[in-house]
Order: structure tokens, then C-alpha cells, then sequence
DNA sequence: TACATATTGTACCTATCGGTACAATATGTC
DNA sequence: GACATATTGTACCGATAGGTACAATATGTA
């Protein structure tokens, strides 16, 4: 029998972080092996498709990641306002306050979003969609939540750009801030 | 006495689209050769500092045309509601109402972003600057108008991600329309 | 211990990378 | 036409890209 530790998983990590940093293209094998410490027989041991394999395990992660931390707990929450407060939270503590950009975000610029389209799609879609059911359930129309959820999620990615841009973390926080303020005095019964 | 003729500007457009399609890593000489239809001896010929000089080339246009076309008239608009509404309008258009992705943006996710810091760094500012010198002359106070600014700036360029992860060009336009109503209206006179 | 399987390092492959050298050619100016 | 300069195509360079082959070794099970 095969061991049942899946040393895969272990890798992610370092993984996200070198297609982060150097985004698909920019990641070569020497980069991805110096991050991971694994050879390449490991690598095409755990990840035979090659890196296209890692680039989707690690996308695949970050989706599961942000479905269990982010989207299902903002459509459970027994709070609204609460809700969304826990998800700036998170969504801050993630993005080490500005310091760590958004590697789906990234992909979805390059020429990589055609490679891994779906889950490009899906994630965006995913995270409108699930603040959008926690504004619903605030008492907001359909239409405005859509809206409302649909600017939330791209001031935090194009937070995260000024602030890499500027090399500034700070400016990240400020527009958090500002963002949840706003979304909080949006909700008709805030 | 050589030619007056800089053919040089004239392969920057077809090289800001292959830079913008494929990132810096990934445009190869080979893409940039096909894109431009220039063979290495004509490429190396205009820009001696290689692809490093081309997408340097390519940035200062880009930078060039902004201040020209988006900074400076919004600095200088005779009606703040007027220039912020030609702003929206200048940006859409540039951006292809979405179809389009800014390089610039797209650089400063990337680790190309520690090689062009300086541009990428100044184009933000620039932006953010000449918007909020607007603001300020439509009668908003110095912070608010800062604070308003970088929200619009960072939503823009967010609105490019989302457009661009869903493929669907309609979300960056309904951001924008959502955006340039809510700066208007937050206008004090407004 | 014996065996099957998983894991790993190393050597190697072809293709392409960014870049250089340079001769051939075009484009002026006088 | 003569000459200087600009422009271009082609051949070539070493380095590195992603990927494969495979023998050596570790690991787990019976």
C-alpha cells in the first residue's frame, strides 16, 4: 500500500506563494523548486500534468479556501451586519493588509485567464453572489445588492493594485475601511 | 544626415498590446516580432536596451497619454462636474469599455512591477492627485476629496479584473456609470 | 525479511529564450 | 553618382525553459 500522507497539498503553499510573486509565466521550475525544496522528480511525482497541474492545484486551493472562510459563512450569517464586518476581516487578514496580492486576481489580468478561465469565473462570480445574498437578506433589493456587491468586490481588487502599485499597505486598509463603512450605511435597516 | 522619421513610436502600439496580452515575461521576441512585424535587427535597432527599453517605451506612452488626455484636463476643467464627467467618459473609452486591460495595472500586480516601480508608482499618484485637485474645486474638503479619489482609481482598475475574469465587458460599464453617480452626487454643490 | 510501491536525484532531451554580430541593403545628402 | 548613415535579415550565441527517463532509494505492509 501507498502511503496516505499526501505530501501534494504540502507544497501548495509554497507553490501560491512563487506563482504570486512571479505570476504562471514568470514561475519557472528552478523558482518553483528553490520555493517548494522539492526536486523535479517530486514534483512531476505529485503534479505529473507539470506546472500547469500546480498553477490549477493551487487555484483549486484558494477557491476551497475562500468557498469555507469567506462565501459560505457571509450567506450563513445570523447577522448581516456581522457578516459583512467578518468578511472585511478576513479578507484583510488574507491579503496580509495589502502586502499579498490576489493571485486570481493576477490571472485574470495575464493571459493566464485563459488557461484557467472556469476558475477565474467562478471565483468573482462566487464572492458577488454570496455578499449579494447577505445584502438580500439585509433587507435590500435585488438590483442594488447585485450592485452594491458587484463594486465591493472590485474596490478590493483594485485595492490591492494601488497598493502594490505604490508600494504603499497602508492605502489598502483605507479603502477597506471606507468600503465597509459605506456597505454597512447602505443596508436599509443600518 | 539620418532619417527624421522615428519609426521607433511608430511599433509602440502594436508592442503595448502584445505587453498587455502576455504580461513582460511573456511576451517573447518572437509574439513582439509577429505583433510589430519587426525582425530583431529593427527591434534592437530602435530600442538598443532590448524588451526592458520596449515595455519602458511603452509605459512613458501610456503615462504620456494620461497626463495629456486625463490628468491635466481634469486639473484644468473649467466645471468639476463637467471634467469628471469627460473623465469617465475619456477612461471608458480608452479601456475599450472593458475589453481592455491597463498594462499599467496588470504590471503592478506582477514582479515586473519592481522593474518599472517608478512609472507604475507615478501613474497611480497622478490619478489619484488629479482627481482629487477636482474634487477640491468642486468645494470638497482636502481628505474626503484624497479618500473619494483612491476609491474611484482603485474600483476602476478592480472593474478592469472583474471584466476580465467574467469575460463579460457590460460589468465594467455598469461599475463605471455606478461610480461616476455616486462622485457626482457626493459633490457638495452637487 | 521480502516485496510492492512511492519518492527522489540526476542526466538528458528539444525548443525557445533574450541578445549579439554583421553583412546586405535601403535611404538619404551633397 | 558618391558617400555616410540607417535600417534590416540572417545566422548564431550561451542560458534556460518545461519536460522525460530511469536508476537509486526510501517507505510501508505482510
Amino acid at each position: 500500500m501507498p502511503r496516505t500522507i499526501g505530501e501534494r497539498k504540502d507544497a501548495i503553499p509554497a507553490l501560491a506563494e512563487v506563482f504570486r510573486t512571479h505570476g504562471f509565466e514568470g514561475a519557472s521550475l528552478s523558482l518553483i523548486g528553490a520555493a517548494t525544496g522539492l526536486g523535479k522528480g517530486s514534483l512531476y511525482n505529485f503534479f505529473p500534468g507539470g506546472k500547469e497541474e500546480m498553477a490549477q492545484a493551487v487555484l483549486d486551493h484558494i477557491d476551497a479556501w475562500f468557498r469555507d472562510e469567506v462565501f459560505t459563512p457571509l450567506r450563513r450569517a445570523a447577522e448581516p451586519q456581522a457578516g459583512i464586518r467578518e468578511m472585511f476581516r478576513v479578507v484583510d487578514q488574507y491579503f496580509h493588509s495589502g502586502r499579498r496580492v490576489c493571485l486570481i486576481g493576477a490571472f485574470a489580468l495575464a493571459d493566464s485567464r485563459d488557461r484557467f478561465a472556469a476558475c477565474v469565473k467562478d471565483y468573482f462570480a462566487e464572492w458577488v453572489d454570496a455578499l449579494a445574498v447577505v445584502l438580500r437578506r439585509a433587507g435590500m433589493g435585488a438590483a442594488e445588492a447585485r450592485a452594491q456587491s458587484e463594486d465591493v468586490v472590485a474596490v478590493i481588487q483594485g485595492a490591492l493594485v494601488l497598493a502594490r502599485a505604490a508600494n504603499d499597505e497602508a492605502a489598502f486598509g483605507r479603502i477597506m475601511r471606507r468600503q465597509e463603512r459605506r456597505l454597512l450605511q447602505a443596508l436599509p435597516r443600518g
